[in-house]
DNA sequence: CACTTTTCCCAAAACGTTTTGGAAAAAGGA
DNA sequence: TCCTTTTTCCAAAACGTTTTGGGAAAAGTG
């Protein structure tokens, strides 16, 4: 990577002298004290509507805005929220990510708050960028993703009650606030589908233990079987790696069908697309006709894929 | 989507009763004034090394930190850099991009800043966040990404004399920071290089007007070709629709091959590398036989491909 | 009119720091 | 010893807002 720069240096530290009006300054200019001015804008009932309408439209005209971080010392909040992600993040979705983060983003600021975020290598980091917005008094919530079945992070924002919430879940007794989707279900209707259609050999080709939502996935699958009266065969349940699903997807696909007794269908989630179709276009099976596939997860690589994919 | 909920509705709105401690707090234990105690912990030569060493001591021992919002107001500063990124992002890469948010996020938080994020689905959306962070003073700085040719947040940014980085560049006159690779060089290159193998006709499927750098992609490719003695045959130029990189690159590599002197050898950004294979696989050609390609930034995806790309 | 209630406004305190402008004590110099 | 300098500390102000606790004027009530 090529770097170049242009211009003189900018310093980010000097801090930048606000040419905005301030609010003893606008009250100065409509002749009112600070407090009137405040409560004004705040639509508190005991100041006049004629003056309400005075402040706002000054304020306006003005283009006045409340200094935050003053507003934050005097409130005693903070008005923002943390979020720490992880570069493995993304191997679990392309866009998907970014759309979460767009959501999140969208309505923490229509809220009037704010989104900081921690970008940490590895779990250690993770808990690290976390404490530092917890006990720095940096934020009012945490919003935490990529939750792993035994996570630490958890037990710590439940043991000084912080307010947070689970972009996914782990195993915690204590109750908690999440969004997740359920595999579970999702898992389950697939395989009924499946076996519907008069597949007995059905395989999984599931995450590697460690977050969550491999389990739920596997407890749908197993259920699906159960009531489509299939028997579990462990030989056809394989994990692809998080660090690298392609590649390990890939080489679970050639050995599903080492199987003296091929699966004829492959549940999967989509990251592990890519590698199952490199492994059946390798054994010149045809996805869709030699083998049935259903893939889990909305992903955008799943739409541009070709052939298509059923999606759930 | 399914979504769950689990455990009681938490409110981040009602603030969180800090259980740490204060400067105040702190200075009383230690039998000194808040002044000494933040002049000591400043490492301000007018306080005896005795004291600094108690005051320190005792900081670490009741986990004091000093409240970053208070900071911020006494200093002026808010100590924040903010960043406002498209979703469209992540169609130009995929873990690049998280991976340079990432390298932003660790510089920021080591200096002591924060990082605060906008997500913008368009570009009123994108000036909307900025202006937000720069006129409610919530940020010292700003960093801009996927810049345009035209970008009136430039402008905008140089008029008020507000601190900013761009990671691209644009058409302005006056100096301003910015970071960005050179494509010019790499296309240059790849350009002579592959004349050099005895290539008489090289495609370039470039990104579309709109951002910087298919400019300089262009200028590399001509100047290649140029140093090369070849002709530019607008027919072997073709630009791929921000909006879907695959989708149209990939109709365009039917076109170019429509040709009745088609080309024998493709450059192109990474973004484009889905839909040429695809082209390619329509037309039975053998890419790296056939067709020699090469393919500039290096994506995850890049890496993953196969077969396996020249990537500059 | 005298009294109470309502309306409208404001001065002062508070949030938790850092900076300013000394002041007291200790040390040094003659 | 007396004066100057250095060392070490601190009270008060400041940052810009919101909240607290009235207070004065206006409006209602008998």
């Amino acid at each position: 990577m090529f770097l170049e720069q242009s211009g003189n240096r900018i310093g980010f530290g000097e801090g930048f002298k606000s040419m905005t009006i301030n609010l003893k300054q606008l009250s100065k200019l409509l002749k009112l004290s600070p407090t009137t001015v405040s409560r004004a804008l705040a639509d508190y009932p005991d100041v006049s509507a004629k003056t309400r309408a005075r402040v706002k439209q000054m304020a306006i005209q003005q283009g006045y805005q409340p200094n935050p971080v003053a507003r934050r010392l005097q409130k005693g909040k903070t008005e923002t929220i943390g979020i720490v992600i992880t570069p493995e993040q993304n191997y679990f979705s392309d866009t998907f990510f970014i759309d979460l983060l767009s959501g999140i983003s969208n309505q923490i600021t229509r809220a009037g708050y704010e989104l900081i975020l921690g970008v940490a290598s590895d779990e250690e980091h993770e808990m690290q960028s976390m404490r530092r917005m917890v006990e720095g008094k940096r934020v009012d919530g945490m919003i935490l993703t990529l939750i792993r079945e035994q996570d630490p992070r958890v037990g710590y924002l439940l043991d000084r009650d912080f307010p947070f919430v689970l972009y996914g879940r782990t195993r915690e007794t204590r109750p908690y606030a999440f969004v997740d989707m359920d595999g579970k279900q999702a898992f389950e209707k697939a395989c009924t589908y499946l076996a519907g259609l008069g597949h007995r050999r059905i395989a999984l080709l599931n995450g590697e233990p460690g977050f969550m939502f491999p389990v739920g996935c596997r407890e749908g699958y197993e259920s699906g079987l159960f009531l489509s009266g299939l028997e579990l065969d462990p030989d056809l349940i394989r994990e692809w790696k998080h660090k690298d699903p392609s590649q390990s997807s890939y080489r679970w696909t050639l050995e599903l069908f080492k199987n003296d007794n091929p699966p004829t269908a492959i549940l999967f989630q989509t990251e592990a697309v890519n590698g199952i179709f490199k492994g059946l276009d390798e054994l010149d099976l045809q996805p869709g006709k030699d083998v049935a596939l259903i893939g889990y997860d909305d992903l955008e690589i799943a739409r541009i894929h070709r052939p298509s994919l059923s999606v759930l």
